[in-house]
DNA sequence: CTGAAAGCGCTTACAG
DNA sequence: CTGAAAGCGCTTACAG
């Protein structure tokens, strides 16, 4: 490779010295003569300089570097998100470093680690369980981070995330609006508190009561994805089968619609659906699939921007908030009793 | 925040030199005394010390990162292929920044000279036509590079893509032998003359000619996608309606669902469907979708392997190569015409 | 076996 | 209006 290009060569072909090629830089024009910067300017683009990041960063102590780590990017929810950060960060000259910590704590706590090593100026983060120590010594350092749809148990700190009761009960109250009596809702794994996954059931019993119905827990599933299909089985092979099913996310869905087709389930007729998140192939399944939307593109957007106000003024700490936003229900057919079938 | 701490506090505390220092956290010990190295090792955990990245990278002249270009987030493969590149460089302690092009040229030379910047120490990219002279220039200076999903005319170097012409000749010929007569193959705009499209058409052609049938311009349509819903009408619009349709990508196949969706054209029975690109919903939708899937882990670890080993041995200059990959066809039920419907 | 010194490529007070 | 000097936090010959 040829040799690199430094200030100091821009310098020397310029005739002046390297602070002032700097100043440039900087579009610190203030006091330079209207000759020396053109010279620079010729100097520059005659030798193709490209300014080092690595060595600005250094001295500056500031990357303009983010990093993100969301707890599954198998959720279509993770990669929408992140593209409406990455727009953000874009748009404001920062870049973004995107982990995945496959909900495991291990991992999590590395990438962190490797992050701050890397010198991000801030952190988003879809915190998992189990890693409260790290947030907190990074929160008492004053380090800008900002949670995403997860809140996590005696930190108070931005975060982001849906209104996951209010979810749940729109879903609950559409599908018995359209007559369903029996409904059910099967989600991931609660076992580790995770904030969507609870919030979502407690929206789901609190919708229940509301119009009297009373709460079955065996109509409530909550499981790792692999043991869903053994749920379903227990789900229909009970006296009083559920109508209607609440998905609690895109994965849980996926494994039901696997489910009904395996095993001959007509969504719609014998069996209402409903998802929380929207699916690309919602409008084109067969029946079409009501879903409970996030705004995940406002969602990236707040998220990022509240994480680049706090890099730009480290000073001007607001008290950290909630932001909630709300879900939005897209009626489809799979929660028309007289809707199911192919066409 | 709290001051960082860096190798001189660490060296005070530990009551010897920056060097020293240094050679520890290289795991330099060929000479260091076993006192040394305990004195040392209580005072980077007492001190909770990370070393800086940014200062080491300077010196070092290496990021141990990484930059992958992709034309297009939005499609399965990019996604797929990211996954496994991560996954590779993971384990090698190199960081990716991955950037989404968008297919425009102007913004991914934006994103080169970006990563440039930051001194990524190699890219992977899916190439843009429009950006010869920048990939020209970097493989002049030796800069590692490998191309993913497109060749560049005239650019020789590492690339890893798809047996595309192969994967349009399994995808005709399985029509064919399901009793498909009039073929048509649908796929993203030509005019840029990207690689897997034109391959694509290619094969397309082929294999229609070695079964002695004729080629119709009319059933091949190249165009933007949001024209896919215009090209459909076309072709049924034509006197002899085409009675199969090739998918060129995941993109083009969600424009052909919908539309059949919304003219309640029955897939499988009034026209087969393959596409090529596995996607998520291929088993669960009805009729389940006949696909031929691209080997994307393999592909993604085999372009990171080539790269890594490119900025490991930057001596070892092999001839570049062209790597493809064997598509797989996966048959459903969208091609078969008696199993069409619902379930 | 360990340390002093130089230097990676920038930026930023400060002096003039 | 411009330049000399110090320094960001490391690494690496080299000396001892």
């Amino acid at each position: 490779m040829s040799k690199k290009i430094t200030i100091a060569d821009v310098a020397n072909q310029a005739g002046v010295s390297k602070s002032t090629i700097s100043q440039y830089l900087n579009n610190r024009f203030e006091y330079m003569g209207e000759e020396t910067r053109s010279r620079i300017k010729k100097a520059i683009s005659d030798l193709e300089y490209q300014p080092n990041v690595v060595a600005r960063s250094l001295k500056k102590k500031s990357t303009s570097t983010i990093g993100v780590i969301v707890a599954n990017i198998l959720h279509a929810f993770s990669t929408q998100v992140i593209r409406s950060i990455e727009n953000v960060c874009n748009e404001n000259g920062f870049s973004t470093i995107i982990c995945n910590a496959d909900d495991n704590p291990e991992k999590e706590k590395k990438y962190i680690e490797t992050l701050l090593a890397k010198q991000v100026d801030g952190l988003i983060v879809v915190p998992i369980s189990g890693n409260s120590d790290t947030y907190e010594k990074l929160l008492n350092q004053d380090f800008p981070i900002v949670f995403l749809d997860r809140l996590v148990d005696g930190l108070n700190t931005d975060t982001v995330l849906l209104n996951n009761g209010k979810a749940s009960e729109l879903a609950v109250n559409h599908l018995l609006e359209n007559g369903y009596e029996k409904i059910a809702i099967v989600t991931t794994s609660l076992i580790d508190n995770v904030t969507p996954r609870v919030e979502r059931i407690n929206g789901y019993i609190k919708a229940l009561e509301e119009n009297n119905i009373s709460v079955r827990t065996d109509y409530i599933k909550g499981m790792e994805l692999s043991k869903i299909p053994q749920g379903l089985n227990e789900l229909f092979s009970l006296d009083e089968k559920p109508d209607a099913i609440v998905s609690g996310n895109d994965l849980t869905l996926m494994e039901i619609l696997k489910y009904s087709f395996e095993h001959q389930i007509r969504i719609g007729k014998e069996i209402g659906l409903i998802t929380i998140d929207e699916v690309s192939f919602g409008p084109i399944h067969s029946p079409p699939l009501t879903t409970i939307a996030q705004p995940t593109f406002e969602m990236g957007k707040e998220v990022a921007t509240i994480l680049l106000n706090k890099i730009r003024d480290k000073n001007a700490k607001q008290d950290p908030a909630v932001h909630r936003y709300e879900p939005r229900l897209i009626v489809r057919k799979s929660t028309k009793k007289e809707g199911a079938g192919n066409e």
